[in-house]
DNA sequence: GGTAAATCCGACCATGTGGTCTCTTTATAG
DNA sequence: CTATAAAGAGACCACATGGTCGGATTTACC
């Protein structure tokens, strides 16, 4: 594999699970056994190699991940629960788990550096955008009640999923993603569509 | 005030805006017109000095904000969304917010710091046990429905306001903030004992 | 006033950081 | 084979960090 590809990897990989600050280049050049003269042939510094990673590790993964999942004709509500169950269960069962990538990252980053907080954002808006769109669609389709506000109903799904990944990495993940999902159906069973065959 | 507790309600500040790891301890020195010999007079190490901050102030600071406002023999329900209300309402108006101290502090020393997680851990155990308690006894005067599994609904509330506080960082704080109390009465209506008077 | 303890000062140290620079190696093409 | 550019090595620099230490200053108490 190309020595620029090998050292996104394992930085998107480090900073992670060390955080962006804690972890210095040297960490990285070590693990891959490079050098600096590498590094610096390839990205201009720092942040623009962590950028970089954002768009072009970061933003794929939650796309595969968390939006390309829920797209499709199907009742949304069943096609974000399967999606969430999915993301969690990799979680449960990666005794590495540091919490939603993106979620750590915007906390890291907040008030630290506008530059790569847009970048960030970029993909946070592209997540709610498609939720909420796969909402409407799944309205106007019969499968939410016609009351829902949709962009609420994302927001408090973005939110939920946030906090949950933050808390699983503190202890018991299983029994937190079970407790978690049996509410989520609960909610999903309130927004969606009223039978009509009553 | 003493020279102790001003490092501290300071530090833990700079800590809260900056980080842990990305805030120096002559930072704070600074802010202060302090020295290193008054700082290293107070406290054994940086590790040291954040461990009194969580026990002093945090750990305080979420009992007055998250617990104690719940506690009570009313509706557990509206105790909360009131809670939780007020919380963000305080977040919004904050202009320099960064979100849930307890969140941010969890996400950053997640896989770092074993002895400073396990403070940070213990606070957040207090909330769930506050929390299912709560809702435990108000299921029990009649408030929630009988089926309601009151681990896994303070799981989910805790999940939903951690993550909440994180999107509030990034942009449009106050309508983020509507748009999640929204769906939390959605979510509450939905758990609520059923009216009997049928 | 004197003494001792509490408090604080700030120079200093070892270490680690992001980043630069010169030089060498390796591939590519004619 | 050779000229040329891509790719990488690693010594080096300026700076920041957590932490130490001997000394100065303030406070409390007899």
């Amino acid at each position: 594999m190309a020595t620029m590809q090998r050292l996104q990897n394992t930085g998107l990989e480090l900073f992670y699970a060390q955080g962006y600050y804690d972890t210095s280049i040297d960490d990285i050049l070590k693990k891959l056994d490079l050098s600096k003269g590498a590094f610096y042939y390839h990205f201009d510094s720092k942040e623009d190699y962590f950028i970089q990673i954002i768009q072009n590790l970061l933003a794929r993964k939650i796309y595969s991940t968390l939006i390309e999942p829920i797209e499709g004709h199907d009742n949304p509500l069943t096609l974000i629960t399967k999606c969430f169950d999915d993301a969690m269960e990799t979680a449960v069962h990666n005794e590495m788990d540091y919490g939603c990538i993106l979620s750590n990252f915007l906390t890291e980053f907040n008030g630290k550096n506008e530059v790569i907080m847009r970048h960030l954002n970029e993909i946070v808006t592209v997540w709610e955008v498609n939720l909420v769109t796969t909402l409407q669609k799944g309205k106007f389709n019969g499968y939410l009640d016609r009351h829902v506000d949709c962009e609420a109903a994302a927001t408090f799904l973005m939110s939920s999923y946030f906090g949950v990944r933050t808390l699983m990495t503190s202890a018991a993940p299983s029994a937190k993603k079970y407790r978690f999902m049996s509410q989520l159906r609960q909610y999903f069973k309130s927004i969606e569509a009223k039978s009509v065959n009553s």
